[in-house]
RNA sequence: GCCGGGAUGGUGGAAUUGGUAGACACAAGGGACUUAAAAUCCCUCGGUAGCAAUACUGUACGGGUUCGAGUCCCGUUCCCGGUACCA
């Protein structure tokens, strides 16, 4: 055995260890008593190699999950892989190689990559969601979602983006352009899969509040998302027509105010109003082109245009001139709104602009206001209102609600921002779609003995059209319903279906009977600590939400023990920068996890990432930090040394080495429980090391509290560098390996102090320090004070009005001149 | 625009939630050991004044509350995320 420290070395000789002692499994076992924990990472998309994200997302989860297990918990901390997408297409163009072959050997390669990281996964339970085991269910369901109505099949203006040759969700679409690949996405008119999120709106958004222990920032990112707003829905007659126009507002009490309508280019009354007038169809094209152009919207300026159409006023009958508007949008509402310029900022400049009219209806509660300066969009009284005079806004708005509805000429409305979510696309690396489309019987769902859908692993993409239209042994089948020949469906999945649910499958990865086993999921579901990375704040957290009420809605588990939410706690972890910036492969500031292994081993590696930063906020890379995590290491080892080392000079202060052992303990323990703050804990556990190097051990009695100090260290040391850890405590003759043992308790006795330290401020300036028994009195601790000559000085020739004394803290004197 | 979150040494960051500001580390400087280097160990390290003990000052800026404010309140500036021209 080698006196020096070895991590290449000793991290492969405690791996096998673990791997033979099977330490990281979690137990399905019934009679296992222990508490169950659920630990889960997000799992990563397997591109070949691991980043530094991966990493710093990985050791966070780890040292969560074996500091569970140290604690007596039954802990299920699984990984897997996010196997389908795009870039294993783009990988099967150039290098003309199937997709599932690229795939499987870069889950090869990261798994290896993983595993030389030394992270506790109960690797049986590992899951790649390429396999027909895994999407079969996924499948399974969206049938169910079929026969309830809530998947189906809708012509939609959608947004496409062409190098992906597919369609995007709402969610997908970032600033305009594609998530993915940045560019910029098209609208275009299609026929496509959605589920119906927006049934499940409300409970989405209600919900919220249960999410106590997620950060609040993404509670509100998902709550901007939904995007509820409450008001009435309202119908406008239309001039010499049957038809009306509908608009939908969150101000009903101003609608004595309005003096023209607005409706969006693509609303079928400007369309209609186009054919006759080629001003107005220039007008259109001009803005459809606008709204494709992300970066004109800033600067866009409001325009609009007359369609010559006039709409008749609900309660007045008044005709009110219909407008089209670039700033209307007709994926919102219904495409239409009443302008009230009086009331609205974004009105009152448009009627500016075109001199349009202005009619206030709602006067302050107090003071005047110039209406034709500003609108005012305050809540206040009406006033040239009719009957409504008088009213304050609030009432107004149900007045007028009401009285709209008996007239039904409208009523009161929820809306919400809310899109169903399309989750057809158009490629090929994905879970197909489990429809197949008869000529006769439409659109119908592959009954559940024909599940799977297998996907042909064997086609070759090549960046047109996905291979599975021309792939006619997949193509063509026969209808489930009539038997005669149909096609199945050739769009698949998109991919964020399959990372909505595995949580879930994890419970229950090999289950071949069901999507969940029911009983594993009250062992184990919801998630007790879910960590990753921010940027999946609404897209995956938002999905995997309604994943989980549609697994519960479907009968899948008792949704009244496992609950109606996945993900009990969040920790969304900051990202990994060096120079300032996110590390890119285009900007050439990547750091290679693998290097860094490779000349400072795993546990380096772990510790610098979990020491530079707190987990939430960014971590900025730094070599020179890395080999000062390096640095540390070897300076516990040399604690070693003075372990059975005869000294002949005098012991150290035991009484306050015991001290710091168990403050250490106790602030690392706080760190464990309350929000993860492990560079804080790792910095106790450098100051206990540097306690413990300065401290002297001689007698009996100081051997054996260095001696325990060495071996707290070793074992708190444990969630984080856990090869080092168990390699110390094998040299310490520890009792068994670091990882499985027991967290070390608080003594408490060792805390209590006969003596404490009081800091004394003269009018709370700190002036000096005083030593007093630990229950000294306000008497006791002004005597000692006064004591003191450099605190005496201060209170020569005055006063003392008043005395502060906080416990085991601080003394404040507050004087005056005598 | 709106909604979040921030601003603490040369740097990353601490501060038991109102009680010693700058823990721990990185960088820098000085010293010891060494033929030399590496490694290691010791010292200094917010600013100003001083040989020093020490004093004053200091947590983006301006006010306030309090015996006491990095922490609470009001206002301002800047930075970072998110977003919806959302009717």
């Amino acid at each position: 055995m080698s006196d020096r420290y070895e991590a290449q070395e000793i991290e492969a000789r405690w791996q096998k260890q673990w791997e033979v002692a099977a330490i990281d499994a979690a137990s399905d076992d019934p009679a296992d008593s222990r508490e169950t924990y659920y630990c889960l990472v997000m799992f990563p998309y397997p591109s070949g190699n691991l980043h530094m994200g991966h990493v710093r997302n990985y050791c966070l989860g780890d040292a969560v999950a074996r500091y569970k297990r140290m604690r007596g918990f039954n802990v299920l901390h699984p990984i897997g892989w996010d196997a389908f997408g795009l870039p294993a297409e783009n990988a099967a163009i150039k290098h003309h190689r199937p997709p599932a072959e690229w795939t499987y050997g870069n889950i090869d390669q990261m798994r290896a990559q993983l595993k030389r990281l030394g992270l506790s996964y109960d690797w049986s339970r590992e899951i790649a969601t390429c396999r027909p085991e895994y999407y079969r269910w996924e499948q399974w369901l969206f049938t169910r979602l079929m026969e309830k109505g809530l998947a189906y099949q809708q012509n939609a203006e959608v947004n496409w983006c062409d190098p992906c040759h597919t369609v995007l969700a709402n969610e997908q679409v970032v600033d305009g352009v594609c998530w993915r690949c940045d560019t910029p996405v098209v609208r275009k008119n299609l026929k496509q899969w959605f589920i119906r999120i927006t049934a499940y709106a409300e409970e989405l958004l209600s919900d919220l509040d249960k999410l106590t222990g997620w950060p609040e920032k993404v509670v509100g990112m998902q709550r901007n998302w939904i995007g509820r707003s409450t008001g009435a829905e309202v119908s406008f007659g239309l001039e010499n027509s049957d038809a009306t126009l509908d608009i939908f507002t969150t101000r009903p009490d101003t609608l004595m105010g309005v003096t023209y309508m607005a409706v969006a280019a693509g609303h079928p009354l400007a369309q209609q109003a186009a054919t006759s007038n080629p001003a107005l169809a220039a007008f259109l094209d001009e803005c459809s082109r606008i709204s494709t152009k992300e970066a004109d919207v800033e600067t866009m300026e409001k325009k609009g245009m007359a369609l010559g159409v006039n709409a008749i006023h609900p309660i007045t009958g008044a005709l009110v001139p219909v407008w089209v508007a670039n700033f209307v949008l007709m994926g919102y509402g219904t495409g239409a709104v009443m302008s009230v310029p009086a009331h609205d900022e974004r009105d009152h400049a448009f009627a500016k602009k075109y001199g349009l009219p202005i009619r206030q209806v709602i006067a302050p509660h107090a003071g005047d206001w110039d209406i034709d300066a500003a609108a005012f969009t305050e809540v206040g009284k009406l006033i040239d209102s009719g009957a409504f005079d008088g009213l304050p806004s609030d009432e107004a708005k149900v007045a007028i609600t009401n009285w709209l509805a008996e007239n039904e000429k409208g009523a009161e409305r929820v809306q919400y921002r809310l899109r169903d979510w399309l989750v057809s696309r158009q490629r090929y690396w994905g879970a197909p779609i489990p429809v197949i489309h008869c000529h006769d019987c439409g659109a119908v769902a592959v009954p559940d003995e024909q599940l799977p859908v297998v996907l042909p692993t064997d086609l070759q993409p090549t960046g047109g059209a996905s291979p599975l239209t021309e792939c006619d042994a997949f193509r063509h089948t026969s209808c489930p319903r009539c038997g005669k020949p149909a096609e199945r469906e050739l769009d698949t999945f998109d991919t964020f279906m399959e990372s909505s649910w595995y949580m879930n499958r994890y419970t229950s990865p090999r289950n071949g009977e069901a999507m969940v086993d029911a009983d594993a999921m009250k062992r184990w579901a919801p998630v007790d600590q879910y960590i990753g990375g921010v940027e999946h704040a609404v897209l995956h957290l938002l999905y995997a939400r309604f994943y989980h009420k549609l697994m519960r809605d479907a009968g899948l588990f008792d949704g009244e023990v496992v609950g109606s939410e996945p993900f009990r706690n969040l920790l969304t972890q900051g990202m990994v920068l060096k120079d300032g910036t996110k590390m890119s492969k285009s900007k050439g500031n990547t750091v290679d996890p693998k290097a860094i292994i490779e000349e400072f081993g795993a546990d380096t590696a772990r510790l610098f990432t979990l020491f530079a930063a707190p987990p939430e906020k960014e971590l900025e890379w730094n070599d020179a930090g890395v080999e000062g995590a390096s640095r540390f290491l070897k300076r516990v080892w040399r604690l070693l040394e003075k372990l059975d080392a005869a000294s002949d000079t005098a012991d150290g202060d035991v009484k306050a080495l015991r001290f710091s052992i168990h403050a250490t303990i106790r602030k690392v323990t706080h760190a464990f429980e309350q929000g993860f703050a492990f560079n804080v804990a790792i910095a106790a556990l450098m100051e206990l090391t540097n306690s413990l190097h300065s401290f002297n051990p001689a007698c009996e009695a100081g051997k054996a509290a260095y001696r325990e100090g060495v071996e707290a260290l070793a074992t708190m040391l444990a969630p984080f560098v856990p090869h080092f850890a168990c390699e110390l405590g094998e040299r310490l003759g520890m009792a068994k390996m670091a990882v499985v043992t027991d967290w070390p308790a608080v003594d408490e006795s060792a805390l209590e102090q006969n003596e404490i330290m009081l800091v004394v401020q003269i009018q709370g300036k700190k002036r000096g320090e005083i030593t007093v028994p630990k229950d000294a009195g306000q008497d006791v601790a002004m005597a000692a004070a006064r004591a003191d000559a450099a605190i005496a000085r201060w209170l020569d020739g005055m006063q003392v009005v008043k005395v502060i004394l906080v416990p085991g803290r601080l003394l404040n004197i507050v004087v005056k001149p005598a």
